[in-house]
DNA sequence: CTGTTAGCGCTTTCAT
DNA sequence: ATGAAAGCGCTAACAG
């Protein structure tokens, strides 16, 4: 086999063999690649003639060093089996590497700690910025941060108290309006699947949304009818058939995302309930996932990748020293599908909240279907 | 607001100044965290002492300059809307950083010439090693990686030459044995929704694979019964489209991978075609995205998560100059859901190929299906 | 076990 | 417009 080398034998062409190839210094050499137009076109030709001649390629650490900007961005987000961060990621590194920069990635699995030693992490590595997922994080993150003194923004959510830059959308409006619309079509029992709200944001303030949808029209969620899971289909599976073997089940089940929403989908296909016949399920973030399946989730389409490209634009206004908009909150919007429908309370002429008309069923194929603008 | 430093203002702490303070040189320091062992415990722990009351945290940019080691490896992959390379990346990611490495990323969007331009772009900044994604990619990729001299592994392919060390699994199986289970139930007009084979060894290989059996079986796939589509639900959904049209309408449709199936099975859906009774469709990696869907999708499960595994551990192995396995094919095996039923040829009694007797539908729900081990 | 010394490859003054 | 020289912060020899 060939695959023998002791990795890093070769000598590396280093700028002093390009600047000796041109016939000039290594600064200067630096300049044909930094400063262009501070070069004697014909020098500059030179060098690059000889750059291409001997494949240079310029070693970013030593630059690093001596520059003290890594033209790296460090992403720490919960986890990518949830495909959303995927999306997120993809789109912010799009952004970053149009203006030259890389994204070095890492996962924290929701846990904060976790989250604090992956960043210490990628301040060794020396990245001059950072993206996070959601508001809450360990104060020692914080500090950590503040005394590294570089860029960094927080995203999928708002900061309440708008200390820190963030980049994300009302996530318990979202939540409020769907609550609020499954109150219109007459639905008085609930049951909400959510993520373990510990250190998520998100899971949090979605929770609240329903929550105090809820409240508003005079409705209460029962403890018992507040299942937890992990973001993936067989916890939520599990989580919803919970749910089901309830005495006093609910009509209606919000869940705070589309995997659990999706996942409740199976546990009531298992158990012979109809969906929105017997139950109504809603999610949030508008995946492929929970468009494609039959019938199709109700759901918000969260901002993914707008998010990835605003936190990449603030990152980059403020590494170059620009101006920017530290506190971004981006349109969400409602999409309805097959999988909600009118609750028991719909005949009986009491309607306890402005209720939109119920869309029934039917749009079972994705992209075109009804749409609330919101946010 | 507080976001105002012009980021990078606080002198960082440095070696020195931990060496000051435990009254030792830089040399003893950078020896307290590399190599502990040769430190004497008492004056370890003064070191230790100092880091913590300094809050150090080592330049590792100046030890990469110096070491020639980052600690970083490059992932370059086609794309991450599709969730597969995100979940492979993950595991990748999960197991570098158990061994102290960060990963960077990089994607090129399926364009051969972005992928060697990425490749340089890691180059630069200083990877040890590197993940690709297939088998297919520039000349000119491999003799930069020659120059560079460092590791890489290729992966969800078998490079058939083995000239490159890769981690994957034979696609062209994959694909074999389902279009041979599908004879055997029946079908012999057959329809294929690929993606653009160019440059993406998957796609080509699974391609084969389909026309390999179909040849085996003294049968053909007309050019008019292949069509190629981007990976996204609404690209396939119009390939099926176009499909669906033509005079001679196949009775089973294999898709290269998941988004293509289903993306086949919402245009089936919209014109009315009823899986599987008027069609039989299958897809390729076993998502979850498919496996939901009503009916769920005859899939292959492919070793998503053991390739992200297997290729950090080989780079590790390497890096750290241990012996490795260069070639590694992994298992797949099938997984059988309802989206697949006999073709008309099954009640004429002349099964031209083995058959296996064909799982009707049923099984909606996941994890349990019928699978069949292979590899 | 510990200190001294040199220098990784580049960019950045400061001259010229 | 270009060159000379000085480091960026660390680790690798080499002594002791």
């Amino acid at each position: 086999m060939v695959f023998s080398r002791p990795s890093g034998n070769r000598t590396r062409v280093a700028a002093k063999d390009v600047a000796r190839l041109a016939g000039v210094s290594t600064a200067t050499v630096s300049r044909a690649l930094n400063s262009p137009e501070q070069v004697d076109p014909d020098t500059l030709r030179r060098v690059r003639d000889a750059m291409s001649k001997l494949r240079y390629v310029p070693h970013g650490v030593a630059r690093s060093l001596r520059s003290r900007r890594s033209k790296m961005v460090g992403a720490i987000v919960p986890s990518f089996d949830y495909a959303l961060y995927a999306r997120t990621t993809s789109a912010l590194q799009q952004r970053l590497s149009e203006h030259g920069y890389s994204v070095v990635l890492a996962e924290h699995h929701y846990e904060l700690l976790d989250e604090l030693q992956v960043t210490r992490q990628l301040i060794e590595l020396g990245v001059d910025a950072f993206v996070f997922v959601g508001v809450d994080h360990d104060p020692r993150l914080f500090s950590l941060l503040e005394d590294y003194g570089r860029p960094y923004v927080l995203t999928w959510g708002v900061d309440p108290m708008r200390l820190h830059p963030s980049v994300g959308f009302d996530n318990r409006a979202a939540t409020y309006q769907l609550a609020r619309h499954l109150i219109g079509l007459g639905h008085r029992r609930f049951g909400m699947i959510s993520a373990d709200p510990t250190g998520n944001d998100r899971a949090r303030e979605r929770g609240a949304g329903v929550r105090a949808a809820l409240a508003d029209a005079g409705l209460r969620l029962e403890d018992s009818h507040v299942q937890y899971a992990r973001i993936s289909l067989p916890s939520a599976q599990q989580a919803m058939e919970r749910m089901l073997a309830l005495s006093q089940r609910p009509t209606a089940v919000l869940a705070t995302n589309d995997v659990l929403a999706v996942g409740s989908m199976l546990a009531c296909r298992k158990a012979g309930v109809r969906i929105p016949e017997d139950i109504s399920i809603t999610g949030v973030d508008n995946t492929d996932l929970g468009a494609t399946q039959t019938p199709g989730l109700t759901s918000v389409r969260t901002p993914i990748i707008e998010i990835g490209r605003a936190a990449a634009d603030q990152l980059i206004d403020r590494m170059e020293g620009r101006a920017f908009s530290a506190i971004q909150s981006l349109p969400f919007e409602l999409v309805f599908r097959g999988s909600i429908g009118p609750g028991p309370a719909a005949s009986t002429g009491k309607p306890s909240a402005p209720a939109k008309p119920a869309r029934k069923s039917a749009a079972v194929v994705r992209p075109p279907a009804t749409r609330a603008k919101a946010g």
